[in-house]
Parts: C-alpha cells; sequence; structure tokens
DNA sequence: AACTATTTATAAGA
DNA sequence: TTCTTATAAATAGTT
C-alpha cells in the first residue's frame, strides 16, 4: 500500500524499521478501535517495539480482556480450535492439564528472571558511568524497587502454584480474607 | 474502504455486525502479523466476537507478550506514559500503589464472578433441556470442573494478594517450595 | 463465499 | 519528524 508494493519480512535498515513499525502500528489500532466501535467488541492488543517499548490498545482495559481470555482458555495449543487464529510457537508441555493461566504464571516468572539479569547489569552500567547525583539515583532506586516487589509476589505466587500442583485433592478456601492459609493435602518432592 | 463510506458507529444489523466482524478481524490479524514480521515485534491480540466468542493471534504468545507487559507496568492510568495508547475508560482507583498485575488479578476475579453467575443459569438451562444423556453431561461436568478450579485457584491469589496488601514490610519469601506459608507482619481490617 | 467499486493505508520521497 | 502522493491493499455492498 505505497509507492511500490513491498516483501513481508523483516526490514534491514534500523531507522527504516522504526518508521514502519510507528505508521503501521497507529494503522493497527485504529483498525482496532473501528472493530471494537462497529460491532461492539472487546479488544486488546500489547505490541513491543523495534527498542523493546511497550504500546497497548485496548476496550475497556488490556486486563479485562485478558481476564476474560485466560479463564476461558482450559489448554493452550494441542486441541482443535477452530477459532484462536493462534500464531504462538505452540510452547507446548505435553502435559494437557494446563491452563492459559498456568502458562501466564510461567511466563511471569521466565520474564522476570530475564529482566533481572538485565536490570541489574543494566544499573550497574548506569551506575558507573553517573556516579552518585540525585534524581538519577532516584530513578534507578524505583526501578530496581519495583523489581524487587514483582519478584516477592511471584515468589508467592509459585508456591500458591505449587501447592495447587501438589495437592492431590482440591484445596477448599474460604474467599473472605482473614483467616488465611490453605491446608496441604499431600505433599510430594520436586523431581 | 468499499462501496460506500460507511460511519464508525455500532452495526446495527446482527448478520451484517457479525460478518463486518470476521472480516475485519482478519484484516486486524493479518496487519499484526506483517508488523511483526517486518519489524521484529512481539505482538498480541485477543478479541471477542459480538457472540463473544474468543479470538487471538500472537507472536511469539499471548501469554509470553502479556506477561511481558504485565510486570512492566507500574501503575496504568494516572500517569503520562507517552507511548500505550491505552483507550481504556481508566477504571481508576485513586490509589496509585496499584501495578497492572494487581489490576489483572482484579479482573480475573470479577469475570470469575460474572461466569459463576452466567454459568450455573446456563447449566441448568441445559439440564432441564437436554436431560440427562451422556455427552452431554460430561461437556457440561467440564465446563463446571474448569470453573471449580478456576475459583479455587482464585480463591488463593486473592489471599495471597491481600496478604501481600495488608503486611506492611515487604513478605520476604524463599523462592523454594518446600516450606511454604508466607508471615503476616501486621492486619488491618478491612474497609 | 466471490466479486468489484471505492475507500483507506502506507512506502517512498520531500 | 511531519507532510505529500502515487500506489497497494482492505472492505461494503452486492451476487
Amino acid at each position: 500500500m505505497g509507492r511500490r508494493k513491498i516483501e513481508i519480512k523483516m526490514v534491514n535498515n534500523t531507522n527504516t524499521r522504526q518508521v514502519t513499525f510507528s505508521k503501521r502500528r497507529t494503522g493497527l489500532f485504529k483498525k482496532a478501535n473501528e472493530l471494537s466501535i462497529l460491532c461492539g467488541s472487546e479488544v486488546a492488543i500489547v505490541v513491543f517495539s523495534p527498542g523493546n517499548k511497550p504500546y497497548s490498545f485496548a476496550h475497556p482495559t488490556v486486563e479485562a480482556v485478558a481476564a476474560k481470555f485466560l479463564i476461558q482458555n482450559p489448554r493452550r495449543g494441542a486441541d482443535d480450535h477452530e477459532n484462536n487464529s493462534d500464531d504462538g510457537d505452540d510452547d507446548d508441555d505435553g502435559d494437557a492439564d494446563t491452563t492459559a493461566l498456568d502458562h501466564l504464571f510461567k511466563e511471569i516468572v521466565e520474564q522476570v528472571r530475564v529482566e533481572e539479569k538485565e536490570g541489574a547489569a543494566h544499573d550497574k552500567e548506569i551506575k558507573e558511568v553517573v556516579g552518585l547525583e540525585g534524581k538519577w539515583c532516584d530513578e534507578i532506586g524505583e526501578l530496581s524497587e519495583l523489581r524487587r516487589r514483582v519478584r516477592e509476589r511471584l515468589a508467592m505466587l509459585e508456591t500458591v502454584e505449587s501447592m495447587m500442583l501438589l495437592s492431590e485433592e482440591p484445596v477448599v478456601m474460604k474467599n473472605t480474607v482473614n483467616n488465611a492459609v490453605p491446608k496441604i493435602k499431600k505433599r510430594r518432592t520436586i523431581k
């Protein structure tokens, strides 16, 4: 759709690639907006730029649409889902008992690990270059704080997941907040 | 882009709306695929049809992209994120200390409640119409089973979230599975 | 499911 | 970057 027809393959030139991304992201979000209005549909798009910055479009919100999607998908991959034109590289775990929510947790844990590594290295780099001036230090502090909180939360979620997997009988819990701790019915050693 | 220019507003005719959805979803996913190839970008799209069926496109997977997005967003709404053309109706909780992950949990809990209600009613309806023949009963059983599992898991997550919120000091946990239960430092009454 | 008259998106250039 | 415009691509209404 331009002066010339282009092949659909990775754009080599870095600058051209960024420009293409920018134009096409705008176009994609516009189409998504039109679809949601014309058809009254819920939509969520998340996309990372070549420079790895996140962009999103959603109606009503990314989290609401994601939640609805995640709890409706018993297992992804394997089965013949007539819908779901998912292009996913089918990260198949063999286990048929995996839900989309399980998968999300795995990916979050994985992603936190990746960013832990990159983040730690990056902080160090910045500190070496910048020294100890106020503003920068605050920003670095905030980043580290965020990572720390995410890591803590994920440690808890991993534990919960493990407890769920380890218990043979369903774990019954009250939905109220105070009397907190779930019981584990059986415990197995981890392979 | 057709025989006539159309206004961007809800399509009235139900059948036309479904056809429009089908055509435009195809177009949207094609665009997303091209973007991901041309720019090497990670993309995830989830969309619900007028009949509320979920469709998705992603590279590499919805879960991987969602995970990456969720852990990078400290709080959504309020702040000036130059990126993020999010159209979200800004479900703002006032509290500045909400992460995208927190928000997702809330939405999951909310969504499970909605589907509990709808699902229970739907099951009953089907049972009344169909009676007790084998195949149908199995399917109903599976649906209920899924809802039950999701509900249980969410009860646990709510509890964990509550514990996190209630503890003033960061909750420190080992990342190992066995010695499970986190301590709560201080407890407040829920408003 | 196909067909096309049109509208819309966009690649290259300024 | 933002705008312009020639051209490719998507699609609304029709069959």
